[in-house]
DNA sequence: CCCTGATTCGC
DNA sequence: GCGAATCAGG
């Protein structure tokens, strides 16, 4: 079938009215839900009061930054991993290894 | 398993 | 530009 003013016009009417890409191609006739949304598309339609919501291209909540930092083994090596606790609030490691990353700050104790 | 729209991709 | 196939979810 060919996209006339006239069916391209039912298209948009229904489209925006809410109807389903289905009830929309029913009613036109010799299209799929398919083309009706493909031809939408191309409208500039699209985005509307549709029953499922896609999920945002957002990374997960940077668990990465509330967790501690603090290397466990030695880098390289498959033992290797971070401590993973839940970090200090604005400090990359847990509140143990916060202790331990910055203990003597002003004074060198030695090893 | 039915449905929804979104996107891709060969034509 | 078109729309089937596919994707991603309800």
């Amino acid at each position: 079938m060919e996209w006339t003013d006239e069916r391209v016009a039912t298209l948009k009417g229904m489209w925006l009215s809410g109807y389903t890409a289905r009830q929309i191609a029913e009613r036109l006739g010799g299209v799929t839900r398919n083309a009706v949304i493909g031809k939408a598309h191309r409208l500039g339609l699209s985005t509307r009061p549709s029953p499922i919501r896609r999920h945002e291209p957002v990374s997960m909540p940077r668990v990465v930054e509330r967790t501690c930092q603090w290397p466990i083994g030695h880098p390289g090596s498959p033992e290797f991993h971070f401590c993973g606790e839940e970090a200090v609030s604005g400090k990359p490691y847990c509140d143990k290894h916060c202790g331990v990353a910055y203990r003597r700050s002003s004074q060198d104790s030695g090893s």
